[in-house]
RNA sequence: CGGGAUGUAGCGCAGUUUGGUAGCGCACUUCGUUCGGGACGAAGGGGCCGCAGGUUCAAAUCCUGUCAUCCCGACCA
C-alpha cells in the first residue's frame, strides 16, 4: 500500500450541521494530523513560567510574537472560537447585542470622560499615537467612551431601554510587566458588554442578570469558577464582582469564608481584626528606643506586642489634577497598608484621581530640598510645618488613621525625634484622631463581618471576568441622555461586564492539565476525538481508522485522524499533549473490528466495536453538551 | 520604573573563568532496520555566538554602550 507522506484531500465533504453552541458561522471542521501543521516541543520553553503556558506552547496552540503578544495557531483559534462561540449564545439569551467597536479611538472622548491623562501619562496603559495630522488617537483598552458616546446619540427615549451591547475582540493595554503567556498580555481578546438604563434599579436586574449569565458561560466552559466581591478600580462605579478560577498561579489572592458566604478579592476584602493586647494606662513618656526603627525591633526591645504600637507611613499621592499631595497614614502595628482602600478613598476626599501612591523616602526629601526626617521614629502628630520649602509637594499632611488603629485607647508611637517613642500615649494628646477609615488589609485568620466566628481563608485564583454597575459616571461625563417620561432629560444608568477569553482559555488549561498534558473540557476542545492509527502500515487499522473517522463526521463530531507515519508512542504523547478529551485507538485489536476507547483526563480504556464507539462518543459529547 | 537573571541552530543547553575562529541532545533531510507510550544505525543540512563600538596579530570569550527576553515588586480581562 502506497503511504500518502501528507494528505491533500481536506474534508470539505462535512454536513451543514446546527449543534449547541456552534453557529452557522462555524463549521465543523475534522481533520487529519498529516495537514495540522502540527508543531510539538519536547522540551520546556525557558521562558514559559506556569504549566498552562508551558502546555500551550509545547502543544503548538501560541507562539509569542513579542513581549505579551502571541499568535493564535490553529489549534489555539478553534478553541477560542469555541469559547466565543458559548459566550455569544449566551450573551445572545441574555438579550444582548453583538457589535464591533472601533479599536482606535479619538483622545477626545478620553478627554471627555476624563480618563486620557490618567491612561496615557506615567505608567497610563493605553497605548496611544499620533496620526499624521498631529491627532491624538488611543488603542482601546476598554470601550466605555466609544460605547457611552454611541449610545448617547442613538438612544434618545426611556421607550428604548434598556439595551445591552457587547462585542467580542482584541483589547490593547500596554501592560508594565506582561506574564504568564495569555495570563496577562499587551493584546489578549475580551469579551465586553455595556447596558443602559433609565434607572438603578433597572440596572441591577440586568446586573444580576448578568451573574446568572456569566455563572453559565463558565459552566458551559467546563470551568470551576466562582464570583467574588471586587474593587471597580479604574473603571469606576458602585458594586462589582470578579469571577475566579481558583488556580494556585493565580495573581488574585480571594479571602473567603469556610460557610461559603463571604468571597472577595483582597483588594476589597473587609474582616474584623484580631482583638489588640490592651496595654495597661500608664502616664505618657518619652522614651529612648536607640536604633529601634521597625515595629519587630520595637516589641523586642520593649517587650511589646505589635498591636500596642501606632506605626505611620508616610506616602506621596500624585494626583490627576497634578498635585502631590503628602499623606501620614496610621495604622495599628499588626496591620497592613490596602493601597486600594487608600487610593479609593482619596480619590473620594479629593474629587481626583490618584495616579501613583509611593512611600517618602530620604532621596524625595532631598530633591524636594527638605532636611531629614526622623525615618523610624514618626508619630501621627508629626508637623505640617516640616514640609516647608518643598518644591512641588502640598503644604500639609492629609492625615488618615485605621479604624484599628483609632480605636487603640493607649499605645507606642513614634515621638518624631531620631530614636525616641512616645510611651503609654493616647490620640488627645496627640491632637486628636485623624479622619478614620476602614485602610487594613484583610488577611486569612480574620474573623467575618458577617458572622465572627466564622474566619477568612486564602486562595489564590486567575480573574477570569469582571461585571460592574458603573452608574452614571461615564453618562454624565459624556453627556450620554434620553428623555424620561415626564419628558425631562437624564443621564444612562450604566454596567459593564467583562470576559477575558484569551485569558480564559489558558485558564482552562491551568484548571485541566496533567504531567502529560492537557485535559480540555469538551465543550472548549479544539477536537473532541482524536482517532490515533498506531500502524499505518496496517492496511486493516488505516481502513478502519478513515472509517470511523468518517463516521464521526457523518454524525457532527469534531474529530481528528492522526494518519502520520509516525510510531504509535509518538502519536500517544502528542495525543495527550494537545489534550483532546476522546481517544480512539486503531491498533492490536483492528484484526477483530474493535478499537480502544480512551478518556484523556481519566485515562479510562475501553475495547469496542464500531457501533459502541459511535454510541458511546455520541452521547458523551451531545448529551453533556449544555 | 526599581531589584535579579539571561541572550550561542527551530527547542533545551555546554563553551566565556584562562582569547586561537563553535559544540552536545532533541527537531529537520536521505537511506536502511524497527513499529502500542517521544526507536536504532549511517550519512547530511542549518549559526552576522542579540546588536554596535573598542582592546588585540587574533574576540562567543576581555572592555564600553545598547537592545531584547524572563523572574520579583507597583497595573488589570
Amino acid at each position: 500500500m502506497v503511504l500518502l507522506k501528507r494528505c491533500h484531500s481536506f474534508d470539505y465533504d462535512h454536513p451543514f450541521l446546527t449543534r449547541c453552541y456552534l453557529p452557522t458561522s462555524f463549521a465543523i471542521w475534522s481533520m487529519r494530523v498529516s495537514c495540522l501543521m502540527l508543531v510539538t516541543l519536547r522540551d520546556v520553553p525557558a521562558d514559559a513560567e506556569i504549566a498552562s503556558h508551558q502546555l500551550l506552547l509545547r502543544g503548538g496552540y501560541i507562539r509569542r510574537v513579542a513581549s505579551g503578544v502571541y499568535a493564535y495557531m490553529p489549534l489555539m483559534w478553534k478553541v477560542l472560537k469555541k469559547i466565543t462561540s458559548i459566550v455569544e449564545q449566551e450573551m445572545d439569551k441574555a438579550g444582548s447585542l453583538q457589535t464591533l467597536l472601533p479599536q482606535l479611538h479619538p483622545a477626545e472622548m478620553w478627554k471627555k470622560s476624563g480618563r486620557w491623562q490618567s491612561y496615557t501619562q506615567g505608567e497610563g496603559i493605553m497605548f496611544h499615537l499620533k496620526d499624521r495630522q498631529g491627532r491624538d488617537l488611543g488603542l482601546g483598552p476598554t470601550h466605555e467612551e466609544v460605547i457611552t458616546t454611541l449610545a448617547g446619540e442613538l438612544i434618545h427615549s426611556y421607550k428604548q431601554l434598556p439595551i445591552t451591547l457587547y462585542q467580542i475582540q482584541t483589547k490593547f493595554r500596554d501592560e508594565i510587566r506582561p506574564r504568564f503567556g495569555l495570563m496577562r498580555s499587551r493584546e489578549f481578546i475580551m469579551k465586553d458588554a455595556y447596558s443602559f438604563h433609565t434607572n438603578e434599579e433597572d440596572l441591577k436586574r440586568t446586573y444580576k442578570n448578568m451573574n446568572a449569565t456569566y455563572n453559565q458561560i463558565f459552566k458551559s466552559c467546563g470551568l470551576k469558577a466562582f464570583a467574588v466581591d471586587a474593587d471597580s478600580g479604574a473603571i469606576g462605579g458602585a458594586a462589582s464582582q470578579e469571577f475566579m478560577v481558583s488556580a494556585s498561579s493565580g495573581e488574585d489572592l480571594i479571602l473567603s469564608s469556610s460557610d461559603g458566604k463571604y468571597s472577595a478579592n483582597q483588594e476589597k476584602a473587609v474582616s474584623k481584626a484580631s482583638e489588640p493586647v490592651l496595654l495597661k494606662n500608664k502616664k505618657p513618656t518619652t522614651i529612648d528606643t536607640p536604633n529601634q526603627k521597625s515595629i519587630s525591633e520595637l516589641c523586642s526591645a520593649q517587650g511589646l506586642k505589635p498591636s500596642q504600637i501606632i506605626k505611620v507611613l508616610l506616602l506621596i499621592a500624585i494626583l490627576e489634577n497634578g498635585q502631590e499631595q503628602p499623606l501620614i497614614i496610621s495604622l495599628r502595628g499588626d496591620q497592613d497598608l490596602n493601597e486600594v482602600k487608600l487610593t479609593n478613598a482619596l480619590t473620594q476626599k479629593l474629587g481626583t484621581g490618584v495616579l501613583k501612591l509611593s512611600q517618602i523616602s530620604p532621596e524625595n526629601l532631598n530633591s524636594q530640598g527638605l532636611a531629614a526626617w526622623p525615618f523610624g521614629s514618626i508619630g501621627p502628630d508629626f508637623q505640617d510645618s516640616m514640609l516647608k520649602g518643598s518644591k512641588s509637594w502640598a503644604k500639609s499632611f492629609l492625615r488618615f488613621a485605621d479604624q484599628t488603629a483609632a480605636e487603640l485607647n493607649c499605645f507606642f508611637c513614634g515621638a518624631n525625634l531620631l530614636g525616641k517613642h512616645k510611651a503609654f500615649a493616647n490620640w488627645a494628646l496627640l491632637g486628636g484622631v485623624p479622619t478614620t477609615l476602614d485602610l487594613r488589609k484583610a488577611k486569612s485568620g480574620d474573623r467575618c463581618i458577617h458572622d465572627q466566628n466564622e474566619t477568612l481563608e486564602e486562595k489564590r485564583g486567575i480573574e477570569v471576568g469582571h461585571i460592574f454597575q458603573l452608574g452614571r459616571k461615564y453618562s454624565e461625563a459624556l453627556k450620554a441622555r434620553f428623555t424620561n417620561e415626564n419628558g425631562a432629560e437624564e443621564s444612562f444608568w450604566m454596567g459593564c461586564y467583562g470576559i477575558g477569553i484569551s485569558r480564559l482559555a489558558q485558564a482552562a488549561v491551568e484548571q485541566n492539565h496533567d504531567e502529560a498534558g492537557i485535559c480540555w473540557p469538551i465543550s472548549i476542545a479544539p477536537y473532541q476525538v482524536i482517532i490515533v492509527i498506531a500502524n499505518m502500515q496496517d492496511p486493516r487499522q488505516v481502513e478502519l481508522g478513515e472509517e470511523v473517522y468518517k463516521n464521526l463526521k457523518s454524525v457532527g463530531i469534531d474529530a481528528l485522524l492522526d494518519d502520520r507515519a509516525e510510531r504509535a508512542g509518538v502519536k500517544f504523547k502528542d495525543a495527550d499533549l494537545i489534550g483532546v478529551p476522546w481517544r480512539i485507538v486503531v491498533g492490536r485489536d483492528a484484526s477483530n473490528g474493535k478499537f480502544e476507547l480512551v478518556n484523556r483526563a481519566s485515562k479510562e480504556t475501553q475495547v469496542m466495536s464500531t457501533e459502541e464507539v459511535l454510541k458511546k462518543i455520541s452521547s458523551e459529547i451531545f448529551e453533556n453538551r449544555c
